[in-house]
DNA sequence: CCAGCGACTTACTTACTTGCAAAGCAACCT
DNA sequence: AGGTTGCTTTGCAAGTAAGTAAGTCGCTGG
């Protein structure tokens, strides 16, 4: 039970362009102020971009720039622009009926653990962890 | 971020021990109920054993025990039995003093939110999933 | 004491994540 | 037009989780 780097990468990055009164960024800046491989970061952001988080443009004065405001970003928003719905575990038969779903007692923990993660996440945008300031919110 | 297939084995296999009267249970009898491949179940029970959670004998009539009650294993212990101590991220250089340090703003959302996963798995315990009882306490 | 049972161990696939490298493509500037 | 810039894509290598296969070791009942 981890963060992913990817996740990670993409919200240190985010939070970089939260920080910095630039209207657009390139991945060699990001990669290497916040020390991300950058073709790996490419990759990331292209997930972003994707989920209508980023915009980008390509050419001199190309980069990424913010679609919406960093307070409107959630680290939930993130999450799943990464790394799709979350599903804390899979049941033991992926798109079949598990045939132990009656007798499945654990099930509904980690339902209910996942749904206070994903509540702790929804309640924290981008601009919050750029002015480490949600600390009030999660209190 | 996910539960780990050898987190969720260990879980099940102890609530299924906990549901049981018998005093003693076979890798091939956990196996076959629970849908667990068996020698990876093996491993698995190898390091509850080896973390004290049960204890394990050879030879007919022999199989895995338990060594405490229940009620008396969290679902932190299962955790850590299996995946040792809990880090949600890596720091971006293992054994180093991270360079972005001072700025990583993020570090401390993460931090929160393992400790908050930490909590709700210690209130757990193993009795609790087996009884269907720890709606109780979570809320 | 020895054969069978069941825990234990090792080695080998498979898939996914992370990371690296290089090539392709679009915009801009001269 | 052509070259620079920066996003985008593809392929590959290393590491780890998950699962498979097959063998070793120790207890115990006949």
């Amino acid at each position: 039970m981890q963060v992913s780097k990817s996740l990670d990468y993409a919200v240190r990055s985010l939070t970089y362009i939260a920080k910095e009164d630039a209207k657009v960024f390139t991945i060699r800046d990001i990669s290497e102020k916040q020390h991300i491989p950058q073709n790996y970061l490419a990759k990331i952001m292209r997930k972003l971009v994707q989920k209508g988080l980023l915009s980008s443009s390509p050419g001199p004065e190309g980069g990424y720039s913010l679609r919406k405001s960093t307070g409107d970003i959630s680290l939930k928003d993130v999450y799943e622009a990464i790394e799709g719905d979350m599903q804390l575990i899979d049941c033991m038969e992926k798109n079949v009926v598990c045939e132990l779903f009656n007798s499945c007692s654990q099930r509904s923990v980690w339902d209910h653990l996942q749904l206070h993660t994903l509540n702790f996440l929804n309640d924290i945008s981008v601009e919050d962890i750029a002015s480490n300031n949600f600390r009030n919110k999660a209190e």
